[in-house]
DNA sequence: TAGAGCCTGGACAACGTTGTCACGTCCGGG
DNA sequence: CCCGGACGTGACAACGTTGTCCAGGCTCTA
């Protein structure tokens, strides 16, 4: 993880915990790095200011700067104006690690979710942003990439910044290791997913409604063979989508076949691959539900250069799902809403209200569009 | 900002300087708040065990337990596993916020954007964090929400934070409040518009030439009238592909009329009135080309329902633009590969390689997908 | 066996801020 | 005229960590 090429040494981010194997290895570049002159001697990081400077400067006590900057009562106006003068001078910013310190809050809440890059978590980030921004706090967030340790890893190194509170896009499905966490104050919400092996908070949508709606959706236009693609059952997501398909399957008396059903792909090669499986032979599906936006986007690519028309239904609105031919009907969960709900509920922690863990469901919405319409071809 | 109904309470992030104008009144709520005992007397924040409470426990000294926290070298296997045990079982977590304090580095880099929920930052975003996260640093964002107070507040937030560096991407274009912070050694770089009024690494796309090439293929295709939608020109991508488009028309020796362009509209409702308005008329363009790919979405909407093929391009990729019909030819920018180079370049400061500011300016790549073919219609 | 050198471990100060408390001054009322 | 209180101000300790420095015990060699 470290870069040791670089001479940037920053500080290490891993737990504690993980040194219990033993000594770790110090590079040599980094001990080398020790002994430069990096250290407080001037040359890089230069000495900024702090109160004392500026208490000097404005001829007054440390704690009257204190008191300026912070807008206590009980300065008169002329001495303020002469802390301001020396502020502004001398470009003084309050160290907010000493703050922090001092205070025991840091006013900054955590966000770990799987990757910002995915135009789900964007807009469930920027809300969880907007909640905590009306707190008057700071959001940091970090991407698991899915995995479970760095998931670990980052929610962590959150903790470790004394965060105030975390929220949690699942990635592993073991979150023990927040236990001390949370015991030592940390609001926790797990958002999407639920978590793994803990009494938390945990905000989802109705994965398996929503996938049941979609199916029985198909099934009312007259489909029986539907396929199904989604992701791995592991993803508690992906597992109640999946369940929800075979339930609408079930309660239509449709019995499913081992190859209407795709599980654990999810790169657009391998989705295109099992969609054209499904496409193909003798008992070809007519509709195919997708388990997730990139999933569905995949199957409207696969489905655009097929001869005969598949209806789709797809989990997760996408942007321009409208303006496709046909535009892709789907069940759209509010991702928005997922992250402010969590974001609330992780305040309400904070104030104190809340006690007992709770779930929370959001219900989802069918956008019928054209494609979920489509009768059975074939 | 302050929510105060609520009872969490947060510190201030507001500057210092924000205080200038005289004394802030402490609301109500926050001096009552003060009295209730709340601060540590215990009953929320759980005390943290430290490492003075590890060493109690393991029966050593402080700075033993320091040095098996950090994996410095110098402890006896058995000591070191008193220490870990004692770790484990107190559920203890370094503190980093003490860290900092004492190291003045803070191993984690800021970055202001517009918004997170766009999917133009989102790729940008994680690139940055990837980057950071291969140097050993952590990434804190923030959206500025394209208000350039809030650029500045949350940019000084961050600062204050002591982020070692900072990733900007500019709303407003006075950035001199960020010079104190400069020459106290926070390492800056701009991404994607250039700073205001200070001279700092900036890493831009070729906004002028993308647009320029984007319009000339239109011209080569048979257009000659072209109308433009792009943002207010006070934002530096809009004027610079403003000028690219007028570049373009000026070489092929194009008068532009003015009902052709229409600057400073971005919602939805907006763009949809003047792209009709540029489509009717006695003269109406045969082509457009769209200033971002907010604009082109809601210019291909308009489309859809227009009954004269028009022919487009647009500036930003996005998602699904070759699936549309037709697809949609455009101008793409590399959002990863922006925030990738502004993120490395940042760590090249921080390494203290990089003296003079420097301006990088990225290729953009113009993608046919078929809009942008059509020939003038009418 | 004594002295030199190494290895392990601990005492202590410092990082920059804020809460507590005490000091001095000025005012109004007794 | 003096006392009580309000007000402005500053000295000081503490937050939890790390760098420095030193002490004591060990091994090794002459």
């Amino acid at each position: 993880m470290l870069d040791d090429t670089s001479s940037y040494k920053p500080m290490d981010h891993r737990s504690p915990m993980d040194n219990r194997t033993g000594h770790r290895i110090v590079p040599e570049t980094a001990r080398r790095a020790d002994l430069l002159p990096d250290r407080r001697s001037g040359t890089r990081y230069g000495n900024r200011p702090t109160m004392k400077d500026v208490a000097a400067r404005a001829g007054v006590g440390l704690k009257t700067v204190s008191r300026v900057v912070n807008g206590e009562p009980g300065v008169t106006a002329d001495t303020e104006r002469r802390v301001q003068e020396a502020i502004e001078a001398l470009g003084f910013r309050r160290n907010d690690s000493a703050r922090v310190l001092r205070k025991g809050r840091t006013a900054s809440i955590g966000l770990v979710l799987e990757d910002l890059a995915d135009p789900f978590y964007g807009p469930l980030s920027r809300a969880v942003e907007e909640v905590a921004r009306a707190h008057g706090a700071l959001l940091i967030n970090g991407s698991s990439a899915e995995d479970p340790d760095r998931e670990q890893e980052l929610a962590l190194a959150l903790c470790a910044r004394r965060v105030d509170g975390l929220v949690v896009i699942p990635a592993g499905d073991d979150h023990r290791y927040l236990e001390p966490e949370i015991k030592a104050g940390v609001a926790t919400v797990f958002v999407d997913r639920p978590a793994g092996r803990i009494d938390a908070d945990v905000v989802l949508s109705d994965n398996f409604g929503g996938a049941r709606d979609g199916v029985a959706h198909l099934i009312a236009h007259g489909h029986r063979r539907i396929g199904f693609i989604g992701d791995m059952p592991r993803i508690h997501t992906a597992a109640e989508r999946l369940r929800g398909y075979r339930t609408a399957m079930a309660d239509a008396g449709i019995p499913v076949e081992d190859s209407w059903t795709s599980l654990g792909v999810t790169d657009p090669q391998r989705v295109s691959r099992a969609a054209e499986e499904m496409l193909s032979g003798p008992e070809p599906v007519t509709a195919v539900f997708a388990g997730n936006n990139r999933v569905t986007v995949t199957v409207v690519r696969v489905l655009a250069e097929h001869r005969r028309p598949v209806a789709l239904v797809g989990f997760d609105d996408f942007e321009l799902a409208d303006l496709l031919q046909p535009g892709v009907t789907v069940v759209a969960q509010d991702a928005a809403q997922l992250g402010r709900t969590a974001a609330e509920r992780l305040f309400r922690q904070l104030d104190g209200i809340l006690v007992t863990p709770e779930r929370i469901e959001l219900p989802t919405r069918l956008i019928a569009r054209g494609s979920g319409e489509l009768p059975p071809a074939g």
